[in-house]
DNA sequence: AAAAAACTGAACTGTGCAGTTTATATATAT
DNA sequence: ATATATATAAACTGCACAGTTCAGTTTTTT
């Protein structure tokens, strides 16, 4: 992510700052989210966050900034390449759905919603060190079981995207309206099995 | 949508209120939209307003109303319930999609995602009197062409959920993360024959 | 142990905005 | 025509919150 790449003071209670902050953005979205509150949610005073980060959108964008490092993180490791599709696939979707579904992934998407309006860019480098990384993986997965004869594609890109919102199926309009909350392992194998058994009636290779 | 169904006071302005109100909640959120900019943009002094609707909440709810009487309406003639899968299938995919890549559907889905916290239920009523209603209009399409031999589908809720992702497939996250806000009408036909293509490799009966 | 740097808490300023009031004007009905 | 309803503009109140200041305390460095 390359929001700002500023030198921001250094010092003992910089992870504290961003720790609270964190946590209260993730929770109340932008507006929502009062200075006083981060403050005393990192245990901080009101001063000392602000001899870290001079103001508010500053310190909106550096949590931005290291959610997106840590997505990164997460995304390695997510498909076997080696394995066959509907073990990587199953995997694949599970992982991805454990993400979208957490409190963490919820809030991040509903915070870019919200306020992509106010910081241009904010999603698509979310998007872009997140989501997109995963994508990557999954169309090198896609290439290497074609040349491996176990799948065919035509347009990989295409087929990638369906993978990914055939996971969202049934949970995530449910999660984004407000309808439910969390999910049992039950639903969410449904629709992992689901997404699976329909992404290879289409693009498994026919025998 | 059942918010509210107090008796708001009826009079000359008052659509006119709804409708600048509709017009600067679609655009700014809840908390982004001023009352003053409100009653600007329905031409109307700031105290009529306020004796036609009470607070910023309620005017805020009967937008809403009205938005899903209004989509509810939209809904009908969806389906030819008659036509062949790839037929049906395909228009119905293209006014889904048109539909929720409009700045309509977009900024009720944002206002949706970013309010459904500070209005429980709102989000719940929007999506069960405009996307649920389209949804069970498919699910009574699948059970017509299932009888006549045409689709072979085990579980209907979830073939339509899975159809509805189909066709948000690379456009819907694109839109949200603000990178692209215009899609053309290749690229829309594009997803569409995709998600008719990959849905019906998975439920069209086989010859 | 002394000096320097970092932190605290609390009070303060300024601004933006929801909601109210008032004095005035314009329709609508009798 | 006159009385009553309804509408208007503009000023005002109260509150929440971003950002500042400062006198005093704690931690780190030397």
């Amino acid at each position: 992510m390359n929001i700002h790449t500023d030198t921001v003071k250094q010092g003992r209670k910089h992870a504290q700052v961003l720790d609270g902050a964190r946590t209260v953005f993730l929770r109340d979205g932008f507006e929502g989210a009062s200075v006083d509150d981060i403050a005393r949610s990192a245990r901080v005073s009101k001063a000392t966050l602000y001899s870290y980060f001079p103001d508010k959108r500053i310190l909106f964008m550096e949590v931005a900034k290291n959610e997106c490092l840590a997505q990164e993180a997460a995304t390695d490791e997510m498909i076997a390449m080696s394995a066959p599709p509907r073990e990587a696939l199953k995997r694949a979707a599970l992982r991805m759905m454990k993400l979208f579904l957490s409190p963490f992934g919820r809030n991040v998407f509903r915070v870019c919603v919200a306020e992509s309006e106010r910081f241009p860019g904010l999603g698509k480098e979310f998007w872009e060190s997140g989501p997109a990384r995963t994508r990557l993986k999954m169309i090198a997965y896609f290439n290497q079981a074609i040349e491996r004869g176990e799948l065919v594609i035509d347009d990989c890109d295409l087929a990638a995207d369906q993978f990914i919102e055939l996971c969202k199926a049934d949970l995530f309009p449910k999660l984004m309206f407000g309808m439910q909350d969390s999910f049992s392992e039950d639903e969410i194998e449904r629709v992992a099995n689901g997404a699976v058994a329909t992404f290879m009636a289409r693009y498994g290779a026919k025998p």
